[in-house]
DNA sequence: TGCTAACCGAGACGGTACGTCCCGTCTTGCG
DNA sequence: CGCAAGACGGGACGTACCGTCTCGGTTAGCA
């Protein structure tokens, strides 16, 4: 995730300050919540977390991958409890990925990140390996379960499978994603009950209520 | 859609140069291409469209402004030919859609924007009105013809309909853009085709073939 | 002497300011005395001009380039006013020219940029132009003077005749700045009256009392 | 001559790598001739000499420091050799400090150090130490020979005498310094024999030829 | 033989200044 | 009044060195 070796394999001259990172990170979400993404600088962001510009450059290479990194923890909190059935399970992740993008460092972050990543194939892998990863794993779980419960037709084709999970990881992410920053209205209770059944009824999955 | 008044109305003083603005568009679109969202400056905006630079700032508050201004052209080629069925309106619309947001100029700055608007409510208004509304637009359209051949049931409440044109406009805009810009892979008709049959089954539509 | 243009030209744009020249080389004269050379900074003159730094660049390559237009102006004040007789005039000279020298803005600054101008033909082109021809004016019209006043023997050969002024320089300027900057001692009138007979005499010219 | 103390001292710990004072003289005069005196580091000194940052730090105060030990052996080169008469012997000494000063590594690091020495009292009196007195040895060295050859008259005033010979080294050296480093002109034969001859003159001594 | 103290290399650290780039504004003269 | 040109004050950039520090590891003399 950091830009940085194993800090197990003693390297020779000072070792580096293994508190820093944590500080530069909470600094970047801090000074991205105050500024905003287009506003935040290096310079802000060292004198906050105390420490001195080269440091921040010694460690990522820029304003992408750090704001990447800073962002990335906050996606460590997204879990996916057993809520009995998939309906619930879904809806209970979609809740839970709205309130992450309702954060304002998580808003403003991800999409100008993303827009980066248009034009930098080493942005995008990170923030493949930093973020979406981390959600699609969801998606896999929820499917696991649903098949163990029997909720959804055990599908034989393997390739067909994934792209299955391909398809609705876009379908849930993007929906969520778009409502929240693109129409910017709230994802609630409501929505996400009639985003689910929609969801459920084109799997051909048992919608439940 | 642009920032300056009526040209119509005759004003004392030397008129604006009516030719300017397309030209500046136009540049801005280049510049987007060649250097990406970032590393645009109205500098060069401004020297490839053979133009001061005050004469944009006289025209445009800033580089968001204009850079919506720029891109919401694209969005005017989007269109909804009768295919003669729901799925085929849909899938048409969404390959349609995946075929603006493949083209550099778009990708890079639609979520660049985005991201921008999160903290800025007029830009969020004016990317409202020159982008998102051209798109609901279409989902309006399709959804009446469908009315119109039988395809969808009538839905006497006016409110709840609303509401559902937004959760799809949502679903079909939201997994369009993550699948091109988050998941970078590509939109191609047999996805569009798997897409299709999601939606139209979840809507409980005759899903066609 | 500055690096930019003949002013009357008038060129297409906003013109510079013209009382920014004198604030920058006055503020650049005050660094000089406070700092030092190797502490002046180019930020720190720009904040005492009450200018910004990229206006010092605009019109001056670099720190040596400023300070050797800062203190040449200094140089303006020699003057060589006829003391009756070689012998007074030469001391009068040295008298001068190690005032100037006891300046710290000029000793500071003098030695360092001939430093810097070893390794750059441009810069020590600046320094002739700026600096020593101004001196080396005042032994010509020294010599002429006694010519007129018979204290020197006319010299038909001119090209030798160059080389003793070269030489006289050389032996006057060195003489002086070695005194005041290496022996770091005071040029007095004494040492101006015992080095003055000494050249004289060397020059086989009445040397007067 | 260097700043740390006497190594016949025994002390307790590991002692100090005798060698690696020479490598790192050595560095920084060749660092000297590629780089000059302002582009000149401690980290590029201490690359070159083989030898980490700290232990330059621990042997000298700074880049000055550093520099003028470097240049002062150098120095230590100049002689005296009798040339047979007072005349030979200043022409000897002018051409051989002259060659010295177009050496690269002297030329740019003597002004510069001198430059600083303006505000550095403690680096004045290391110069003076180092180089300096070396230098006015050589006069001393000379007008004795001279006394002895009968070529001076005695002088009983032992003040006047002192002042004559700081007289005399800061015309010498300080028309070849000029000579070389500000009207960048070479000292050559014939320069010599007619600033010997100028100055024997001068001093009331028979110039010969 | 082991202890201790100073050495060494490497390199991270908090800083300062650099020189560049772009911002958005202003001041010109011309049309 | 629009416009091209370009200077202006300002701010952030990313880099280069500064001089200090903190490591692990070496190299002596003394116990």
């Amino acid at each position: 995730m950091l830009s940085h070796g194993d800090p197990s394999t003693a390297r020779p001259g000072r070792p580096r300050d293994t508190g820093a990172d944590a500080a530069i990170l909470e600094a970047t979400r801090e000074s991205l919540v105050d500024l905003g993404w287009s506003k935040l600088t290096m310079g802000d962001v060292a004198a906050r977390a105390g420490v001195a510009k080269t440091t921040l450059y010694r460690r990522w290479a820029g304003k992408n991958e750090l704001v990447v990194d800073a962002v990335a923890v906050l996606f460590d909190e997204l879990e996916l409890p057993d809520l009995g059935s998939l309906a619930a399970d879904v809806q209970g992740v979609v809740l839970q990925f709205a309130a992450l993008l309702e954060r304002p460092e998580t808003s403003t972050a991800l999409m100008a990140v993303v827009a980066e990543s248009t034009r930098d194939e080493a942005l995008r892998a990170r923030i493949r390996d930093s973020i979406v990863d981390r959600q699609k794993h969801l998606v896999l779980m929820g499917r696991r379960r649903a098949l163990e419960r029997g909720e959804l037709p055990p599908e034989p084709d393997l390739r067909a499978a994934a792209r299955t999970v391909d398809l609705i990881f876009d379908v849930i992410a993007g929906a969520v994603v778009h409502r929240t920053l693109v129409s910017a209205e709230p994802v609630d209770e409501e929505w996400a009950l009639r985003f689910t059944r929609l969801l459920l009824q084109g799997l051909g999955a048992a919608a439940g209520d």
